[in-house]
DNA sequence: GGCTGGCGATACCTGTGAGATATGGCCGGG
DNA sequence: CCCGGCCATATCTCACAGGTATCGCCAGCC
């Protein structure tokens, strides 16, 4: 049985003539009377009853014209669903990503991604940069945000973009000797109880702290240990010591602290976006024009990554 | 786009290969290619992805995969719901009926009816037998069991059978002094409080009641009425007088009642079952079905009026 | 009662397209 | 570097969907 005889018996149902039914049809009326017999003796069953005063389904023919009508609407929503799913308009995107990302760039799209494309579920995981990148090469995630390219097994296979740049800035409570100097510098610093990320959970920056102050300072070795940029600044605004950490710490101001500027200017590893460069979904590409359209340089440099003939 | 486009999408996806595919649908490989390329072309997205390890749905595939599954099952329930409403085992069947038929034929019949099918939806309406012969040209019931053959325009449409015969008996109370004789005779009655059923509802019995005692019979014109069988026995047992009856009042004995055949022995219009002679659902032939086993007379009178070829 | 007109079924022809066979291109493994 | 597996392409063929012509049948209707 095909498609074509649903079509055929769910027109001949309407218009109770197998003439009109048949121009309905666009096709000549003895082909529709074979294809209803076809349908006829396929399913076994008489399905319309042939009187003088129309064409009108039986008991059988009732019963198979509202499976029938199911079918076909199953069909046209499987052409529909599949288009809609291939322009990124449903699906899922899973999105891993360090806690800090949600300060700077990630509140922006993830907003104007939810606007446009609501009926993607966007699976929201917070985790470290290496266990992102791991989970992005074992299929696990869809796109990561974490800090520096991503290294390790697999990471060869994926494609990754800066996303803005980051340098080193200290934080300090309101009332430490430092509160109000625009700038402190690396010296000072050496000599002071220092706050910093745990080296486990994200080693670039563990790194570029060790090229910057020594690499096995007494300082660092001391220094208190937070697990994300929240817990630094708190620490900071505890008198812990001095907090140190990306400048997109600045996008999370806290009253009774005071954040000023390292020098000599220290860069941090990069806010780093990335994904497989096989296997992109169309929900994925759908998150990179939304970041496309919200960063043009970061847009310049995935179109620079994926080719210049655009996305996929 | 047809089933086939779909059941070929399915078979791929089952086994992920083409060449297996195609050889799982018995057709070569270089068709599948193809159709799956129409489909696809149509569609307007890949829906899979060709890799080195195997053929896989894309995003765009698994959403189209789990619409097209579901239309084929309802292409194949729409061909077994076909055949089962065909075979009479799904659908409704309307059945106006006497009262009093629920004393003799029906209780067997419906009880049968429903074991041997279940899913038939068996409408009971209990009506007089006027009512139920204008409702079944009216197309308003599938099946009418009533008094005396059907009377009235368009009843020449039905077909008719009669279900039984039945005689007059007469009902009195346990302390009636016709209590314990086996028979009463007509010129007895004559001189008797009547109770009898409706003349409007029951204009069968009436005429025959009229022919027995006499056109204008004084004891006919002062009777009791009543509107059914229990209330005539209930009558006849509170000793309001003899009540007279089709000798299928002997189906619901009552305790302090006494029945007695009446003398000379009085046919009565028998239960007469009727159908439109076109327009026979499946539920109703099976029904039909159920009561030639039961009764092989009636089945004999029906295979005679349906002609010799047997039911449809 | 014969005539006519409308409708569905049948007969027969035609052209499209599903499917077969043969082959090419591409990549991955030996 | 060659070989083998796999999918795509090319070409052919035949089945069948669909077209035209016609028939059989019944209902009105002069």
């Amino acid at each position: 049985m095909e498609a074509r005889h649903l079509r055929y018996a769910l027109a001949l149902a309407e218009h109770e003539h197998f003439g009109r039914a048949a121009g309905a049809l666009g096709i000549a009326q003895p082909p529709l009377s074979k294809q209803i017999a076809d349908l006829e003796r396929e399913v076994g069953t008489r399905l319309f009853d042939r009187t003088r005063q129309g064409v009108f389904p039986t008991v059988a023919g009732a019963a198979f014209l509202s499976r029938a009508r199911r079918a076909l609407d199953e069909i046209a929503a499987a052409a529909v669903d599949a288009a809609r799913a291939a322009r990124g308009e449903t699906g899922r995107l899973r999105l891993g990503f360090i806690g800090s990302a949600l300060l700077e760039p990630l509140p922006d799209v993830l907003g104007r991604f939810g606007r446009e494309r609501p009926d993607v579920r966007l699976e929201l995981h917070e985790m470290a940069t290496n266990r992102s990148t791991a989970a992005l090469v074992a299929g696990e995630l869809d796109l990561a945000i974490g800090l520096g390219r991503p290294r390790g097994v697999g990471a060869e296979q994926l494609v990754s973009v800066p996303v803005g740049h980051d340098h080193l800035v200290a934080v300090v409570s309101g009332t430490h000797p430092y509160a109000g100097q625009p700038a402190v510098d690396v010296d000072q610093l050496r000599r002071q109880p220092l706050i910093v990320a745990s080296g486990k959970d994200e080693p670039a920056i563990a790194t570029a702290l060790r090229t910057l102050l020594g690499k096995d300072s007494p300082a660092l070795s001391g220094a208190t240990v937070a697990r994300d940029i929240h817990t630094i600044i708190g620490f900071a605004a505890c008198g812990v010591g001095v907090g140190l950490g990306p400048s997109r710490m600045l996008a999370a101001p806290r009253p009774g602290t005071w954040f000023c500027e390292v020098t000599p200017r220290t860069p941090l590893p990069d806010l780093v976006l990335s994904f497989t460069a096989r296997d992109r979904s169309p929900a994925l590409n759908a998150f990179l024009d939304v970041i496309r359209t919200n960063c043009p340089d970061v847009g310049a440099a995935l179109d620079h990554r994926l080719g210049p003939r655009g996305p996929q």
